[in-house]
DNA sequence: TTGTGTTATGAAATTGATTTCATAAATAGT
DNA sequence: ACTATTTATGAAATCAATTTCATAACACAA
């Protein structure tokens, strides 16, 4: 079923179908004998052969490190509610944490599959953003803070300033740090620093070895809090960068009996559903993952619609959600 | 840039290069020429153009409920991980648990965008499934149990019979049970059915005002615990459809005081990642979703490699995780 | 009556690839 | 030396839409 066949059966040239499908200039007249036979025939354009002419495929790729992530899904949830509300589809891609695989698949993208990209960034170096840059579709980056696209981003390093702060008003003085990879500037670096930042302001040592990074896993906290707790045991709390990690925390506190806050207090970062139910809760930091994947996604569109828009970044705020880990 | 160009540049026929880039008839000679104008280039074909002729477009088109779901991302990480390994992409479509959307998506990617559709079924009833058979491309059902298209699900009855049991052995007699709609056959229904049966075959009495049916969020088990407590003073345990909702049940329970499984038993569906932190650790039946999401994957291509292969359906077992909640 | 403008319409070009078909050149077989 | 076959190649058709351009039909003013 082509539009020529829908064009012969109601007896009419291929260009008023077009015209009946794209609200051009047609007669009612026309207008409704055409609906009728599509109607019946229940014919649908292909849309190959549009975006071939058009060149605009309806569709933005996203691309993520995982998709199994509390975080991560509630930002792509936020996509997908936009652009299905404009018409668009989302093509997902997963690249399972290895950022190399980022380029493929913008390479991919770009064969003409999509109209523009979001890109959940983790670890952006100058030759990736060069990459992105030299493509001729628009491209937001949400999660970190660059100054080539557009971006909306989380405030880590204040979110991390705050909960140092709330960490040392309890009376936390011997604070241990669980952190991630350092490729990812947001997580890994930003929050650390803000971490380390505070904890010197307030002339609170922090050793070097009283900070570890590992991975976005809950085997990092798992793993890792033992040797925090060995190497020191005069530690009174552990930060760790994400609710992932200090839920490994807290697991291997819970297998040994080590009371949560008395013993050891644990927080974390990302406002994760289980923070409110686990026993105790767990002091976080909410960011607004829901909010940035809508708001990222209706920049993108208004870049599609209008690509002289200059880039715009967004720093998005936090909430510390003080519960009973601390 | 386009295939002409390229043509031009290298000296040969549009036919040449297309058969440079299909591993096609071609002499050394003129390969080594088009591969380095293409190298020099950066063509990439135009996909479209390419599917307009072909009628692949290697793009899968896969239908979820809600994204921000512990078992769902799970099923979702298998396809991806399955399809990028296989040189496709992903369409992802989220109906947002508004199962009449179902047949929109369906609609929007017959019109010849995905070569293939994997549905995460919710509810199905008849007209649905005679609206998809009628698709002429392949489809697969993940989670629910179809005669119709191929499908691959749990065995969610006998995982209740399993569970409903093992709180039997362990004492408990007086078993609410907060469901989801029935809408859902697997979830909803199988579910249930499982643990009445097992309750009946006990000879174990489960007045009808015993059993609540909520929906698929935390709300369901936050509101309707002390509904249910309320109704029933005698109560020993709660079962739930789903982890998320016994989440919701353990978060009423522990801002009540009432210790878990002293009090009152709480036991779940799902595995997801938090059962094991939770203090005490919840009891659940943890199914193969991943699996699910890779073996539907493989299906769904294999039936693209030859569509005589008749339909078939593959019941996925599970397993008891026995924690302290009961 | 002629000229001008508006409204509808279809023919044909265009988009960028693949594929069929015809054919030329090279090689093999007798 | 003359067919027969294999190997390479390009011209042209094809896929299914959109869009430009030309033009027919009609209304209206001079």
């Amino acid at each position: 079923m082509n539009i020529s066949e829908i064009a012969k059966m109601a007896g009419v040239s291929r260009a008023a179908v077009s015209r009946y499908l794209n609200n051009g200039y047609l007669s009612n007249e026309k207008r409704e004998i055409i609906a009728k036979v599509i109607a019946e025939t229940g014919y649908m354009p292909s849309s190959q052969a549009q975006t071939l002419r058009t060149k605009r495929t309806k569709i933005i790729g996203v691309i993520i490190p995982k998709i199994d992530s509390d975080s991560i899904s509630q930002i792509v949830s936020g996509i997908s509610e936009v652009l299905s509300a404009s018409g668009y589809q989302m093509l997902l891609a997963n690249t399972e944490n290895q950022p190399e695989k980022e380029l493929d698949y913008i390479n991919t993208f770009r064969q003409n599959m999509v109209d523009g990209i979001i890109l959940l960034g983790t670890s952006l170096d100058d030759a990736k953003l060069k990459n992105i840059q030299e493509l001729d579709i628009p491209v937001v980056i949400l999660g970190q803070f660059v100054s080539a696209p557009s971006c909306i981003y989380h405030d880590d390093y204040h979110a991390a300033v705050c909960m140092t702060e709330q960490l040392i008003k309890k009376g936390y003085h011997n604070i241990g740090y669980i952190g991630v990879s350092k490729n990812d500037t947001a997580v890994g670096v930003l929050r650390q620093q803000g971490f380390l930042d505070t904890m010197r302001a307030h002339h609170l040592a922090v050793p070097e070895d009283m900070v570890i990074t590992g991975s976005f896993y809950m085997e990092n906290g798992y793993e890792h809090a033992p040797l925090l707790l060995e190497r020191h045991p005069e530690l009174d709390a552990i930060l760790c960068a994400t609710d992932t990690v200090a839920l490994g925390v807290i697991k291997y506190l819970n297998e040994q009996g080590i009371l949560i806050p008395t013993q050891i207090a644990v927080a974390g970062f990302g406002d994760s559903r289980v923070s409110s139910i686990l026993q105790p809760s767990l002091t976080t930091i909410h960011f607004y993952y829901h909010e940035c994947g809508v708001e990222g996604t209706k920049m993108l569109l208004e870049k599609l619609q209008n690509p002289e828009i200059p880039n715009k970044s967004i720093k998005l705020g936090f909430e510390l959600i003080l519960n009973d880990s601390i």
